[in-house]
RNA sequence: GGUGCGGUAGCCAAGUGGUUAGGCACUGGAUUGCAAAUCCAUGAACAUCGGUUCGAAUCCGAUCCGCACCUCCA
């Protein structure tokens, strides 16, 4: 079965067909370093990443790339508020990122690209727009674009230019520009910008925002690659302003397929700074919540739709979390000594085909994470009457592996009681033997404050996790 | 005004011209010294109004409601 995916510039979902036949190239829009991210953003990273394992799980090669933008109007503002060099106060914020990713199980992108790193690429795009007769200087130093030179600009985001409110949200500006909707290539400096330039054929300034993705997307992936992505808000009009410099300065088809993904909403509003209804991910930790139950969250909704963040939601995973956990454990125990995996057992045949299929179709999660549950309740079923052999259970165990390489929820971190709980434990059993049960209580109590619960099993009693 | 997404049981969320999606919660049961934890069982739904059809939540039309983008937001 072909992993099909949305495209959005074709409005329709395309078999994933990598260029070169078998090594997918990837771009995906990070984050800017102004500031701690917050859950909506990595809304947008856990997609990408559920898209990447995705794609290695079908048999490509990957290779994605993240831009880090490290130089806007926020980092240069805040930088100079708080009086350190731009690249001093941007390493607060991408450290945070890198450590951010690791707590929600994100695996690591092959190149995260400082945008600062790679001015003279983006010089070197915009000399050839000159050349090409893209680009012109207006009066105050600035490079603009000119969009009426590119005949296919607006294909993307599908805008009708007649039916567009110049200014329905931003204030019209009063540039020299040819057109209003032109964007700039470089910005001549201002005194605004303290000592944040750069030198350029145009004189001292900056890049403006859409130039590196351009810039760095094309010298680590070559100037066609396969998938560029982002949020829904990165359409218009940063992705059509991306296409509009690399296809008119290389002549090439910049990104097969674009592919972008909804809003994390809060009320039903859009999670964003602005509105200040954000949470950021070390607050959510704060509370007591897990990266583990985050990821959960954020992944657990088509990545097309927006989601809705609600911490009854983060409390509802807990609970569908420890169901999956206890299935891996009574696996695990089922596994014992043995190494060789048997076959499946029948209620787990289906189980890859199931997930494959639903994730086949545009990534589909809610369908894969069916096929995930219907396993562990048939399981469940299965292994109340017949014990499963060791043979089975690692076959189990594997197949879980495999699934888990795609969705990085399944695996609990394991987690060793320590030697007090342990002979809490033993303490407990003494007593129940005694029928001791005041005794016997008192110590579950005191094994529940230190983080585990005991199960009376009639194989004995059972550590876990609270 | 232009463009796009959506409205499914108490909540979240798939899907689809006829056959149990799934998760959480509720309720009942099993288990237990009692609990907890765990497991099992179970009801309930497709915004409104028309139309097409043997049959519509699914297709068509209209309406209502929500969200988003329309020049530096993931």
């Amino acid at each position: 079965m072909p992993f099909r995916i949305y495209n959005t510039m074709s409005r329709s979902k395309e078999e994933l067909l990598p260029i070169d036949g078998e090594h997918v190239r990837m771009y995906t829009c990070g984050p800017t370093v102004y500031n701690y991210a917050h859950i909506g953003n990595f809304r947008a990273y856990i997609f990408e990443d559920l898209l990447r394992r995705y794609i290695k799980f079908c048999g490509f090669k990957v290779t994605q790339v993240q831009n880090l933008t490290d130089v806007d109007d926020k980092t240069i503002r805040s930088s100079i508020e708080q009086g350190l060099p731009l690249k001093e106060y941007t390493k607060t914020y991408i450290d945070a990122f890198f450590a951010d990713l690791a707590k929600l199980n994100i695996e690591p992108a092959e190149y995260y690209p400082a945008a600062t790193d790679y001015i003279p690429e983006m010089i070197a795009i915009i000399e050839t727009l000159f050349e090409k007769g893209y680009a012109y200087q207006s009066e105050d130093g600035s490079v603009y674009y000119s969009i009426d030179k590119f005949t296919e600009y607006g294909k993307l985001a599908r805008l009708d230019r007649k039916g567009m409110r110049p200014g329905a949200r931003v204030e019209q500006d009063e540039y020299d520009k040819d057109n209003a909707a032109d964007f700039a290539l470089w910005k001549a400096y201002v005194l605004e910008d303290g000592d944040v330039v750069w030198d350029s054929p145009w004189g001292r300034g900056r890049p403006g925002w859409h130039i590196e993705c351009s810039a760095m997307s094309m010298k680590l992936l070559g100037e066609s690659f396969d998938i560029h992505t982002g949020g829904v808000d990165n359409i218009f009009p940063h992705h059509e302003d991306e296409i509009a410099q690399s296809e008119a300065a290389t002549g090439k088809p910049y990104s097969k397929y674009w592919m972008h993904c909804g809003y994390l909403v809060v009320d039903g509003k859009k999670m964003s700074k602005s509105l200040g209804n954000f949470h950021t991910l070390r607050e959510v930790l704060d509370m007591g919540y897990t990266g583990r139950e985050v990821r959960y969250e954020l992944l657990s909704g088509h990545y097309r739709q927006s989601l809705n963040f609600a911490f009854k939601s983060l409390d509802a995973n807990r609970t569908a979390l420890k169901r999956l956990d206890e299935f891996s454990t009574n696996i695990k125990e089922a596994v014992g000594s043995e190494t060789e995996a048997d076959d499946l057992p029948e209620w787990a045949a289906k189980t890859r085909s199931k997930f494959a299929e639903a994730m086949d179709d545009d990534m589909n999660i809610s369908g894969a994470m069916a096929a995930i549950f219907d396993t562990v309740h048939a399981g469940n079923k299965a292994m109340s009457k017949t014990l499963l052999s060791g043979g089975q259970a690692v076959a189990i165990s594997n197949l879980w592996k495999e699934l888990d390489a795609v969705l990085g929820i399944l695996e609990a971190p394991a987690e060793e009681a320590s030697v007090e709980v342990t002979e809490l434990l033993e303490a407990r059993a003494i007593a129940r033997a005694e029928k001791n049960w005041p005794e016997s209580d008192r110590i579950r109590d005191r094994l529940a404050g230190l983080g585990w619960t005991v199960k009376d099993t009639p194989e004995g009693p059972k550590l876990r996790r609270l």
